[in-house]
DNA sequence: CCACGGATTGGCT
DNA sequence: GCCAATCCGTGGA
């Protein structure tokens, strides 16, 4: 692990809390894979919250697949889906057993490896400037960068392969909310929450 | 078995 | 700003 990185790995007892909460206190911290060779983070700068009991455009609404079921489970498991055929994603599962929670990870800052995602992104070393904001500006861009697929499917963010470091929690004057992205159903809810003024959003 | 559409991205107008 | 690519999960026949 990198010494400049604080320690403290986040555990179960904060993934278990209420979904809005999880979310803006996902904020700021570190997600980091260590595949056992090659140590990839970055710091999460955007999230999307669903919640399955009401809000249509959640993959549990319509209740429990084989495809959304860790969904279902309690926190701090990761749900990995892929859309569009081509793109995963990934969410950070919240709440307790049953509540079918999940947050959204949009978009992050790279912290550690930068080189290895561009070339995980752009299948070369180098780079423009300008590139640099689009490395991991999107859901499936992170996917892309990290080299997290279905084979990442249900990992437990309590563990040793996908995990999250502990943050200061933002004040809310840091945080901006504002509605989701590219969904069609419960469109109004201003679920999608980003880091105020920080340039690695996947949008405005 | 088959049809449909998606929590996106990137390229083109 | 608009739209095609691409394929798997889901639901209905």
């Amino acid at each position: 692990m990198n010494p400049e990185l604080p320690h403290k790995k986040l555990e179960r007892q904060f993934y278990t809390g209420e979904l809005l909460t999880v979310a803006k206190e996902l904020l700021g911290k570190i997600l980091v894979k260590n595949d056992g060779k090659i140590i990839l983070s970055g710091k999460i700068v955007e999230v999307e919250a669903y919640d399955g009991s009401f809000d249509e455009a959640a993959h549990s609404f319509k209740g429990k697949t084989k495809r959304n079921e860790i969904m279902f489970g309690i926190g701090g498991f990761l749900y990995v889906y892929f859309t569009y055929g081509a793109h995963f994603c990934s969410n950070v599962v919240t709440g307790k057993e049953g509540d079918g929670t999940a947050v959204l990870i949009r978009a992050i800052e790279p912290v550690i490896g930068i080189n290895r995602m561009i070339r995980n992104r752009f299948g070369r070393d180098l780079i423009k400037e300008k590139e640099k904001y689009n490395l991991t500006s999107g859901p499936g861009k992170i996917c892309q960068a990290l080299s997290i697929t279905k084979d990442h499917y249900g990992i437990d963010l309590t563990g040793n392969k996908i995990f999250l470091l502990d943050q200061p929690i933002l004040n809310d004057g840091q945080i901006v909310f504002s509605k989701r992205i590219g969904i069609k159903k419960s469109v109004d809810l201003p679920w999608r929450l980003y880091i105020k003024d920080n340039p690695y959003i996947s949008r405005k």
